[in-house]
DNA sequence: TTGTAAGCGTTATCAC
DNA sequence: GTGATAACGCTTACAA
């Protein structure tokens, strides 16, 4: 049996295809009687029009490109996972389509986008992991692809189309917290990547702290993002008297927890970033960032660029706000 | 400026489209100079054939329907997650694209990919994390929707459009291996949520050690997916003399680590399972899934199946490896 | 080897 | 309110 199509229910029931086309898309130009038939027919048949035909007649393909990124470890792209998440949910909410594709390059990445929006399949995408020199904003500019990106322009022309979390923001909220806490030698442990996502939480902890220049730096230690990182620059912290510390992500905080608790040191208080499971299960406290909302407003963008590509559209910070679970009890014994 | 057509490259170029055409689709079938002419202005139109002109007129979209898993949190997602990556990348090789989609239960999965396939947004699908009694299989076979499962169907029919990994030959493996060690009591740590794959698991470590029924519950120790469940267990293996374990998840494998450390027992060998970041960075030993084969493996069938609706399947069971990390210095002194 | 014609399923436009 | 017509860009006959 093949699908039934417009022309197929027209047929059947006696109308005109354009009429079956208007119960669609436009319910009210049609007689209540007429589209009560009409939509009972297409119940009946399981009809849904063809996506196919409809990009073709509208020029618009109703999805959007995104990468596959590939810095997705199992801890530290959680991000990354729940924003992707996040997007399809609310995309598929709005009648659009996510469509995947991998890209081991930047450049890779901008070809690829180019050529499914020439060959109309993705409207307009989405980029994440923005960094220093990122030249993709401007690469798909040129070549009129619409973009919004979930991550700031560190560099260059601010374009606007952005969305990002405010980790200065919650590194402070983290750094207060653990102040609250009652420490008075709150340590930062970070990156030495040279990430601007990096720097950008290091400067939050040290403005909620007021700290100079030269306390700064004796109270970071910055180190590869790993359990192992965190552990070393835990021991590091610890010989320079810090009694807590801001960790710029969930595996630096495990790793300089298990330090700590390996050390004796009890009363040591950490804060990660992204609020991951890990976090949860050691009842750590955490960074959560608003993925859901990042995805609103990036979809939003990208919509909205859509409709009217001429929008002028300013980047948009969202606030993330401090997560604390309750540690199990087999660490409190 | 418009994009280029067909039409537009052939008006361009003094020829009829239907040159143009089968330079792209059948290039021997045009006189080399010609072919050279056209190719010269495809590329420097940046010209691309319209997916949606070619999915109208073909009947396939070149798009496969992966619904966006949940169960992926940060560590034990890890699996799909990479499984989704190699896909990702597999499909493009072969011209197709992976469409995204939420899901929050099986059946609304079936609706959306039943929905998707008669709107020739998708041409088949994939589906992941099956499960007992799961009845997506039966559902789209009915519907005619074409699909391969990375995951054995557990029960009911035989499908055969499946690949999955042997879990109970890689718990042999791990069993195995820390035999090799010297361990002679080895335990298991596993789920207590019934899963079939955590129960395939186990009865691979039960049989590579060859136990009776009653030694084999002495030595078991099931609870909840995590590194706090991890724990526990490993308390309780501890208490009943284990020197060693075989754990269902790099989590539980985690938490079994953290509570054998917490006893100073550094003579207790551990093997988890999925080689996750966690496990690369503790210098765990762990079973790895061969991902990209399965992705290779499911795209292979669902591809065949395109090609002959009426090919026979039969299950692919690929087999897993022991992976062993050197342990970190911080853990070593 | 190249050109012509028809049709994939939909929607915008305009007539009725 | 409903119906006819044309067009979106491509491919597969078939004719030249």
């Amino acid at each position: 049996m093949n699908q039934p199509t417009l022309a197929s229910l027209a047929a059947e029931l006696q109308v005109s295809r354009q009429t079956v086309s208007n119960v669609l898309n436009f319910p009210d130009r049609v007689r209540p009687e007429t589209r009560a038939r009409v939509m009972e027919a297409i119940e009946r048949s399981g009809y849904r029009p063809s996506a196919a035909a409809r990009a073709l007649r509208n020029q618009k393909s109703m999805a959007l490109g995104l990468r596959l990124s590939q810095h997705r470890n199992g801890i530290s792209g959680t991000i990354v996972d729940g924003f992707m998440h996040a997007l399809v949910k609310r995309a598929d909410q709005r009648g659009y389509r996510i469509v995947l594709f991998p890209a081991s390059t930047n450049d890779e990445e901008v070809d690829k986008l180019v050529g499914l929006r020439r060959s109309l399949a993705i409207d307009a995408c989405i980029l994440t992991d923005t960094w220093y020199g990122d030249s993709r904003p401007a690469d798909l500019q040129r070549e009129g692809v619409a973009f919004a990106s979930f991550g700031r322009p560190w560099d260059g022309d601010d374009h606007g189309r952005w969305v990002d979390v405010d980790g200065r923001f919650g590194a402070m909220e983290a750094a207060g917290y653990l102040r609250g806490l009652g420490h008075d030698r709150i340590g930062f442990i970070g990156w030495d990547d040279g990430s601007p996502v990096g720097r950008d939480r290091r400067e939050g902890w040290a403005e909620a702290l007021d700290l100079s220049d030269a306390d700064a730096d004796l109270l970071t230690v910055e180190g590869e993002d790993s359990v192992l990182g965190g552990a070393e620059a835990m021991a590091a912290l610890l010989e320079r008297g810090a009694d807590a510390a801001v960790c710029a992500s969930d595996s630096l905080s495990l790793g300089a927890f298990t330090e700590a608790r390996r050390h004796n040191r009890r009363g040591v208080s950490l804060v990660g970033f992204d609020d991951t499971p890990i976090s949860r299960t050691l009842g750590l406290t955490s960074v959560r960032q608003p993925v859901d909302e990042a995805a609103r407003v990036v979809l939003d963008m990208v919509l909205a660029q859509l409709a009217e590509p001429e929008t002028q559209f300013s980047g948009v910070l969202v606030q993330p706000d401090l997560v604390t679970h309750e540690p199990p009890d087999f660490l409190t014994d």
